[in-house]
DNA sequence: CCTCCGTAGTTGACACATCAACCAGTCTAC
DNA sequence: GTAGACTGGTTGATGTGTCAACTACGGAGG
């Protein structure tokens, strides 16, 4: 990606941040679904309930931590469940909600899925960066990340009318 | 994504940058598709095509570039050559392969969606980072990219075999 | 020349993501 | 309480990505 538009060190920076990511991100699915079995999207989902409450989660809950559109979220947790990994009951508090928990095969693989995806990690970003990356890394990321959460946002920023 | 089984501060920076990127990926895309009708994989192609010699390109050299399936850069040229986007015609020096052109409509497009990128990018990204946020940026990249593009890798470094 | 292997690209079946339409339950205001 | 708006979630159609099988050509060795 070259972006023109934008003066030299930036379209540079970018252009390499997103060689970068595309690569890297691809490898490391890549790995984790040879490995474990288990896509980026099952992973994400079993990561969430192993962190939450008594591995249970609203599926609103859910959506909100991964952005993702509500109909993916409900494919998937249904795809997932015949799989035989999560179950979903109705909510008691709100009875439009459904209620998200793992099945005891689900926990298993998750947390063996945990293990493998952190030397995954490990392997392939951990060891090539220095303390002071990593922490420059995170200041980015924390940055970058600050305007997607607060603004409600997705509204047309729209000083792009020509396009 | 916790990633527990990492000493603390990987771990946070991990999952920092994973949550960032889903969501900043996300909204750039969303912003792309919705200000040019251009998918993230559209725009790569073309964004290619731009750039190289005489708007031509092997699709060789494109899946090389984009670490893509062939399967799924054969698929997707198909489909954009059927929306008038670009052209595949017979390679004369390899008669196995094909050598893809921009049409004069996809050029007109590919560079419209360029400038509305840039500006996309710019909104989202280089409003935020500091000349030393970026030049790290730049540098972590770089260093994370070297061993994905040097390895012909995808070889399993198979040390978690429990999974 | 011919066989064998590797490479470029296509195809079809299936898995997954997105979109729009839809239900059912909740909340607000009258 | 009940009408209308909103929210949580599901569904089905359609577009996109992946996998495995396949065609067709190229190149090396006999």
């Amino acid at each position: 990606m070259k972006l023109d538009a934008c003066s030299e060190p930036e379209a540079l920076a970018w252009s390499n941040f997103q060689r970068m990511r595309v690569r890297l991100i691809g490898a490391i699915n890549r790995d984790l679904t040879r490995e474990t079995g288990l896509s980026e999207a099952d992973f994400a989902i079993l990561n969430e309930l192993v962190h939450a409450n008594n591995e249970t989660v609203r599926a609103m809950a859910l959506r909100g931590g991964l952005d993702w559109e509500k109909s993916r979220l409900s494919h998937q947790i249904r795809r997932m469940e015949e799989r035989g990994l999560l179950l979903r009951k109705p909510c008691i508090e709100d009875n439009r909600g459904s209620v998200i928990s793992l099945t005891e095969e689900g926990r298993e693989i998750a947390v063996a899925a945990m293990a493998c995806y952190a030397e995954i990690v490990r392997r392939r970003v951990f060891t090539y960066l220095s303390p002071a990356q990593l922490a420059a890394l995170d200041e980015i990321s924390t940055t970058l990340l600050a305007p997607l959460e607060s603004g409600p946002d997705e509204t047309c920023a729209g000083d792009c009318d020509p396009c």
